[in-house]
This record gives C-alpha cells, sequence and structure tokens, in this order.
DNA sequence: CTGAAAGCGCTTACAG
DNA sequence: CTGAAAGCGCTTACAG
C-alpha cells in the first residue's frame, strides 16, 4: 500500500472501474450494477477510503457545512446555542463546525478568510462590534445569520430573544410578590440585549407606578464578580433592595453569593431573578428564578434561515425575535416586610 | 459584477496578469515587480477577493488547519484546553476549528468524514469511548493527539494532567489540615482520569496510615447535581466525613450546596476541595481549594505536539503527564475537633 | 520579473 | 449500466 490516503481514483484502479462510478457508489446514486456496486464498496472499506471533503466542495461548489462563530466558550449560554444550530443544521444534512472569534477591527476579515470556501454560510453569535459589519456582507456576499446581535441594520438577517418583554415580565413578577424596591444589574452595554434589558426593567417599573431610583441600577459585566460586586454594592445602599434583577444568570449567582455573604438569605431576605436559564439555573441551591431565553430554540431558528437564505428562498422575515417567559424557582418570594417608597 | 465570489482568475484577468503574479502576491512571495503587486493588492481589495480555502488545501495537500473535537461545550474546562490549543496554534500560523463529537459505535468514522481534506490533524478531548481507536487511527493515518485520553494504547499521542499526583496532593493537604475522614466523589468510571484520581485518594490515605473506608466513596459523574446528591449522602453518614475531595471542581460546587443545604458551613464544618481549577473555582464563595490541571497548557502541549507530528519529526515522547497543583483557597479549613478513629 | 502547463481529488454534464 | 472530458480554484514545478 502507498504512502499517501487513498485517492476515489485509487479505489476506481483497484477495481478496474472509472472514477465516475466509484463517485456514484459514493453518493448512493443509481447507474451503477448491483455486483460494481458492491465490489466498490468492499474496495473502500478495506483501503480506509474517506473521501477528501476540500475536493468534494470545490468541484460542488458547495460544502454542507454551517460555520458557527462564537465569542467565548466558558459558559453554557453558547452551549445551548450551538446544540440547537447542530441538530437542526444535521436535520437539513449540514454539519456544523465552530470557530472562536477574535475582536478588534479586522475580526469579520479574518473570520471570513477563515471559512471561505469549507462553509457555505456563518451563524455569528455576538458579533465583533464593528461598524462595518453590513458592509463587509455586502462586499463579500458571505451568507449569514447573526444570533444575538448588537443592533446592526435591519437588512441583517438576526435571531434574538425579546430582551425587553422579558425584563418587563421579570419586573412584573417581583411587583406581584409584593416586592417596590428592586434592584438591576445591567450587563455589557455595548450588546443590544443589555440595553433592552435595562429598557423593559425601567418601563417595567413605570406601568406599575413605580419611580425609576437610578442609585438601583448597578453596571455589570455578564460575569460573576461583576455580579458579586453589583449586588454587594447594592445591598450596602441605606436602604437596601428587597429583590435583585441581574441581566444574566450568570451575574445572578454571584449576586446570591454577595447575598449569603452579607450574612442574609435568599430568597427569605433577598430576592435574586436572572436572564438566560442556562442548564445551571436549575441547578444551584436555591435554584434560580429566571427569565427564560430559548437559546436551543434560537440556534436551531439561526440554522433554519440560514440554510433558507442558502437555497436561494427569501424568507418572509429575517428577523426573528423568540418569546421570554419566566421561570419560577426558589430564589424569588415575598419580601421579608412591605416597603414603604416615599 | 458578476453574480459568482470573485476568484483568483477573475483578479488576473482585471490586472491584466497571470493567475500565477496574483498567487505570488496573495502569498507574499518574491518575483512580482513593485506596481504589479500594488495594482493586484488594489484589485483584490475592491474587488473583496478572499482565496477559497478549500481549493487552496487541495493545491498544497495541506489546509493549515488543526480539527479539535471536544464532547461537550458546557462546562469552562473545555474552554481552557481550547484557548490553549488555538494559541499555540497561531503561533505555527495554524488555524484551529471546533467540531462537537457524537457519541456511539461509529463516532470516529464521523469525526473521520467530517475532517479529512479540510484539517491536517487532530485534536480529541476526552475520545468517544471504543475499542477500536487505535485500529481506527493506523487505518486512516489520521494524524492525532488525544487530550485527556480514556487509556488508549500507549502508541497513541496524548497530553494529560497528572491525576494520580494530583489526587494524591489533594489527600496530603487535607490530612496536613488534620483531616481523617474524608469523603470522595468520584467522576465517570469510564474515563481514565477518574480511576487514576480514586487511585490517587486510596493510596495517599495508606501513605499517611489511615485506612479506606469504602463507605465514603460515592460515585458521581462529573455534574453539579451529582456532586450535591453525593454529598448529601456523605453528610448523612453515621460518622460524616470533616472533609470532601470532590473529583472535579464542578461537583465540587454541588457539594457546598449540599453543606450548606444541610445547615453546615464550608470550610468551618465541612472542608471541600476540587479537581481542575475551572475559572469559576476562584470565583464562587467561599473560593474553592482544587487541584490545579493545568488546562490551558495541556491544550498548547497537545497543539505543539500535534504540529511536530504533522512535521514529520518524531517527537522524542508522545506521552506528556502534565504537573498538577493544589491551589488553596477559602473552601478547606482544619476541622472543627479532630475525629477519633476506630 | 512573469507565465503556460499540469495537477490536487472530487463532481457535473454529456455520450454511448 | 458505464466512462471520457472538462472544470471547481488554487499551487507546484518548470521555463524563459
Amino acid at each position: 500500500m502507498s504512502d499517501h490516503e487513498p485517492t476515489l481514483n485509487d479505489i476506481a484502479r483497484l477495481c478496474g472501474v472509472s472514477a465516475m462510478t466509484v463517485s456514484r457508489v459514493l453518493n448512493d446514486r443509481p447507474g451503477v450494477g448491483q455486483d460494481t456496486r458492491e465490489r466498490v464498496l468492499e474496495a473502500i472499506r478495506t483501503a480506509g477510503y474517506v473521501p477528501n471533503l476540500g475536493a468534494r466542495g470545490l468541484a460542488r461548489s458547495r460544502t454542507q457545512v454551517l460555520g458557527m462563530v462564537v465569542p467565548d466558550l466558558s459558559t453554557q449560554y453558547i452551549a445551548e446555542i450551538v446544540r440547537g444550530a447542530g441538530e437542526a443544521a444535521a436535520r437539513h444534512e449540514y454539519d456544523l463546525v465552530l470557530y472562536t472569534s477574535t475582536h478588534g477591527a479586522r475580526a469579520f476579515e479574518r473570520i471570513n478568510a477563515l471559512t471561505r470556501g469549507v462553509t457555505d454560510g456563518l451563524l455569528i453569535v455576538l458579533p465583533p462590534a464593528s461598524q462595518e459589519f453590513p458592509a463587509f456582507l455586502q462586499r463579500t456576499g458571505q451568507r449569514c445569520v447573526v444570533i444575538d446581535h448588537r443592533g446592526e441594520a435591519r437588512d441583517v438577517p438576526a435571531v434574538t430573544a425579546d430582551n425587553y418583554s422579558g425584563a418587563r415580565e421579570a419586573v412584573d413578577h417581583l411587583v406581584s410578590l409584593g416586592h417596590r424596591r428592586i434592584g438591576f444589574i445591567t450587563g455589557r452595554m455595548d450588546t443590544h440585549a443589555s440595553l433592552e434589558r435595562l429598557r423593559g426593567y425601567r418601563e417595567g417599573l413605570l406601568v406599575h407606578g413605580l419611580g425609576v431610583d437610578e442609585t438601583l441600577v448597578c453596571g455589570g459585566d455578564f460575569l460573576q464578580p461583576g455580579g458579586f460586586q453589583a449586588a454587594r454594592a447594592l445591598l450596602e445602599l441605606p436602604v437596601a433592595p428587597t429583590a435583585i434583577f441581574a441581566s444574566n444568570d450568570v451575574m445572578a449567582f454571584g449576586a446570591m453569593e454577595a447575598v449569603k455573604d452579607a450574612g442574609l438569605r435568599v430568597p427569605v431576605d433577598v430576592s435574586v431573578i436572572g436572564f438566560d436559564d442556562i442548564p445551571m439555573a436549575s441547578q444551584v441551591h436555591p435554584s434560580l428564578t429566571t427569565v427564560r431565553q430559548p437559546l436551543y430554540e434560537m440556534g436551531a431558528a439561526a440554522a433554519n434561515l440560514l440554510i433558507t437564505l442558502l437555497a436561494g428562498i427569501a424568507p418572509s422575515v429575517n428577523r426573528l425575535e423568540l418569546g421570554t417567559q419566566v421561570v419560577v424557582r426558589r430564589s424569588t418570594a415575598p419580601p421579608r416586610q412591605p416597603v414603604d417608597l416615599p
């Protein structure tokens, strides 16, 4: 046996047939006699032949591969989206490969250079911030769908959760329990989701006739230590809130720790609510009440939208905003004693 | 402008030069006049040309891409390894792409089919269990390095942490604090790492003249709820342990919650120690004492080893076992009162 | 400094 | 049912 990996031509030679015949067998296409087919299959097996995807993609002008660009792998948030996208892709005979994104001005060029010719289109989670994004898309003709966009132009296909309504519902939940003084921890304010959640928080309070006390709004960064710090600051306020709404679950975990660290209990002394509903939200103690973002469904919807685009079909809508839902668990409860507002 | 993405030949035509010249410019190779080079560069820019990686890989018979197969994205454990491998790859002009692995009997075939021709080699984290693995490697000639192997044949290149010594050190730490009754929560026992950690725990106790009480060994699965359950079982023992050693950090988090849930405190009433030192270990409260597994370095070492193999160089060793280290934080302390052993 | 030819490993479109 | 030819978009190896 030669040193190099066997190619389709090697198999053809081995069987005394043409490359076309091997190709037909490989792709389960008709036009091959039963006996020939079996002979070829056998040769493929014994030689350990595996088609070269680069060559196949080149010949077909399509790879049947979707690229997914993710900013960060260190949270379950991404994992759920990937699961959804991967399973949706598989249902349409596509495979999914992941690229971790770099940042900076040239991020998009790099993504493009890395994926051109080896993917048919891209799913971009939380795209690197860049004003050039729409221009980039037009220029490169790169097919892509954004998940959790940053507020890019409306002609960029995108899938998000309804962050505004989700935040409104979180406030509704806390108010219905009797809370009147609700602290808020923001996400990174360079994301559209953070802005929408803050807006939902503010308008939620107003709708219930509660004023917005800006000292109750604390800056966060979507990370656990940030949530801890912000919650601690909130708890040290002259009049501390009876409930804390964190812009994501990971910060809510930090907030719960800050509450315990201050010698208080969740939810007896302070209620905590998060946003996302990552798997761990149901695993911590007390389990976390949170706004469920349909991450799996978002990944699946984005993959389906991209596949539609790749098929050359103009989708009826290219911006999907999936509904959220408050998942009530053990970290929220009525306040210890009703708070009087000035 | 035509409908399809511009190709190298389009650029050549646009500039009135041969494809070779464009290729030289693209690859920063000499043999092109300064003025010609600039003209080509300009055409590339305005046309938004990006090379087709599939075609390039085919022509070069190498892709300069490393594939990494990961079992699961939902833990920070993987994220650190990916970071290390990605940065090491970049230092050698390789890019890294990720594939999420499926399981089952044909897992390796699928990986092979998915990556052949679009990657030069594979980094496989915690390979799908399969007896065929070594055979698979030989048959396909696939270049690969395993990270955190399952005990495959010794001729499979692999990188792991020294799990046995790490567990020994964890026991040393607890014993030096005065603990005599130490509970242990295992990982999934189909992994080599779990077996080694359990062995280290047992032998660590023996070395200190402490007997191994098998009722103190509780089965776990590397997941947080599993850690919680196991710890609860340990705490309900007639004579509960004063310290709990969990086979990974995530289970240690669950164990800490079980301790608090039982109305006890960490570390005053029960010490908890983990394994891995994922980023979150330093972020929880109390921060987690744990055995640091050099995940970033493991990823980097695996990438470097693979790149060496790809260069056709026989490495001096193809099995690396990286050192671990106990990182002492706030979750361990001397036991409340010395425990008498029978 | 520049280019024509051949080839990487497949598939499409056409013959027979 | 089967195959010879051409091409996908690049690069290598050779000329000039």
